[in-house]
DNA sequence: CTGTTAGCGCGTTCAC
DNA sequence: GTGAACGCGCTAACAG
């Protein structure tokens, strides 16, 4: 037995009123050509009065068709995230798309993800900083949706990382090229690959300007948030090396907040940067200009865009072929001189 | 005639793998109990065989119900929206719903707002940071769902704003207990009821304090992101008042990204704060910890949070009567000393 | 140019 | 405990 009890006014109450059946109804809503302009001003003048608004799900489930991105991303609101994000809202924003953002929260990332995926499939997704194991592989492919991801990679999917071997390479070289033979390295205390990655740009490096590793270099400040990127592991970090390596001139920190971090440090023991000590960031932040930080730039806006617009047109299915995986290589910046 | 094209898996396959009915099917979906321990198993298996994921469309509207948010907010990766966002996701987070987060951009912020009513109701929406028109109160009231206001005031909504009379005010009150008496205000050059109210606070402390007050006290930058609000501002509006007034002690920013920027005009000219001249911000934000700023905090994230939850207990039903205005009051909150 | 009708995938009464 | 049938609101052929 049916349950005419929805308050909502739907597409049968503009006909009704219109004077029309629904499909004419339905084509004024799509812009069709084929509508008199009488019939057509009767129905706009009908949904006018009746003040009906579509539904979305109603017809995203008969056009099967979705007018929004699904985002999964660990805490969308740090700031590297924020970041790309940016990117992914420059590209979104024209085709009049929403973002159906899920938050996975900083831990438990997998089965939140999980439960994401339970709670429905999406026509789409873009998935942020996840590290992608094989089962969840299989489960993504499973969902058959275009799938595309963000620093993280794997064979079956599209997906966009940048060189973190490079990019602390890089910076480093810069330093030493600066003169300093004493660098340390600010880590996050949380392993992963991209840590893996970063530690091995500054062995490189290292290596290259002919300067001995030794792990006692590389210093972690005690997790706090965001997986050990942030302000605070960056001071807890900093003063380690201030204690521990006296001789130490120079330091590259692996995030830019862990950079603001260790700015803070440096200033509260009395020193001053980059004249006693030069730090350098990981990442991109406007803040850093004023700071006086040096930062190796990973456009990650455009990486949220152009991951935006890959998923874009796979849904649409502009883009065929095989997943495809850019690296970005990060360029190091410098926005204060950093000696 | 059907089209049945589709590829994926639906409730049907599983049924039919099951050899049950869909009813049943939906059951286990559910968690229904009435489902024999034999059966449940089966179907089970047979989803967990077919890779079945229900769709979240059919879903809602089968159901009526939504398992997302709507958040419509202007440039949703600013500063202060972020820190909204914090909130609001931290309500979210443990309903497991998702977040639909249509970004107004910066300009033309009221027709992508009702370009996203257009393009489909939805069951409960925050606005946060849009000055609500006349017309666009009926337009709202019309999509029928339960709607929050942040950052803006209705009487037709419950809405949740912040008392910038008194913020600004309390920082003033304090910058003049300090002894200041010649202080300033940088504002954003972009003209709002907020910008009206927090120079009102100015104008009134300054009045309470026996200070005449003058319009030159207020300077702005030259609006370049955010509304005026951006560190660049903050910089250029401090350069302004160092030239034209060489006898400033102190100065309040309306915003925290103003306040870095001038701090950062404050250095470049060669002074110091607190001792040179006081800075104190609006808002808080972490870097404010690290900087050495004194902020006046509003508990944005605490705004997102409780806002979030009234339009739960809204679409919940939880909550009946008359919408609510809730004014916070903001706190001043020291963090550096500020002479 | 317009109305009829059959789904989109799922939840949900009812009988059995 | 389980299945049949209807409806959620809308789009998309198809027939007129």
């Amino acid at each position: 037995m049916p349950r005419r009890e929805s308050t909502s006014v739907t597409i049968y109450d503009v006909a009704r009123r219109a004077g029309v059946s629904i499909s004419t109804v339905s084509r004024v809503l799509n812009d069709s050509v084929d509508v008199s302009e009488r019939t057509r001003s009767e129905v706009l003048q009908a949904i006018e009065h009746l003040k009906y608004h579509p539904s979305r799900t109603a017809r995203s489930l008969a056009q099967q068709e979705y007018h929004s991105f699904a985002v999964a991303i660990p805490s969308f609101t740090a700031p590297f995230q924020n970041e790309l994000l940016k990117g992914i809202r420059a590209f979104i924003r024209e085709p009049g798309l929403d973002l159906l953002i899920c938050d996975l929260g900083s831990k438990n990332i997998e089965t939140s993800l999980r439960a994401f995926l339970d709670r429905g499939a999406v026509r789409g997704l873009l998935i942020c900083g996840v590290t992608i194991s094989e089962e969840m592989t299989r489960d993504l492919m499973d969902i058959q949706s275009p799938t595309v991801l963000i620093g993280s990679s794997s064979p079956a999917f599209d997906s966009f990382t940048w060189d973190d071997i490079k990019g602390v390479q890089s910076a480093v070289s810069h330093l030493v090229s600066k003169g300093h033979t004493y660098i340390c390295m600010i880590r996050s205390a949380v392993e992963s690959e991209t840590q893996r990655n970063r530690i091995e740009g500054f062995k490189l490096a290292l290596e290259e300007a002919g300067i001995a590793y030794n792990s006692r270099f590389v210093v972690s400040g005690n997790p706090t948030y965001h997986a050990g990127y942030s302000e605070e592991d960056g001071y807890d970090a900093m003063k380690t090396i201030l204690n521990e390596h006296s001789a130490c001139t120079a330091v590259v920190a692996s995030s830019d907040v862990q950079a603001i971090g260790a700015l803070a440090a440096i200033k509260e023991a009395g020193l001053k940067t980059p004249s006693d000590i030069a730090v350098i960031g990981y990442f991109d932040i406007k803040t850093s200009r004023f700071i006086g930080l040096s930062s190796v730039n990973q456009g990650i806006q455009q990486i949220g865009f152009s991951a935006a617009k890959k998923l874009h047109d796979r849904i649409c299915g502009t883009l065929l072929g095989p997943a495809e995986h850019i690296i970005f290589e990060p360029k190091l910046e410098i926005r204060a001189s950093s000696h």
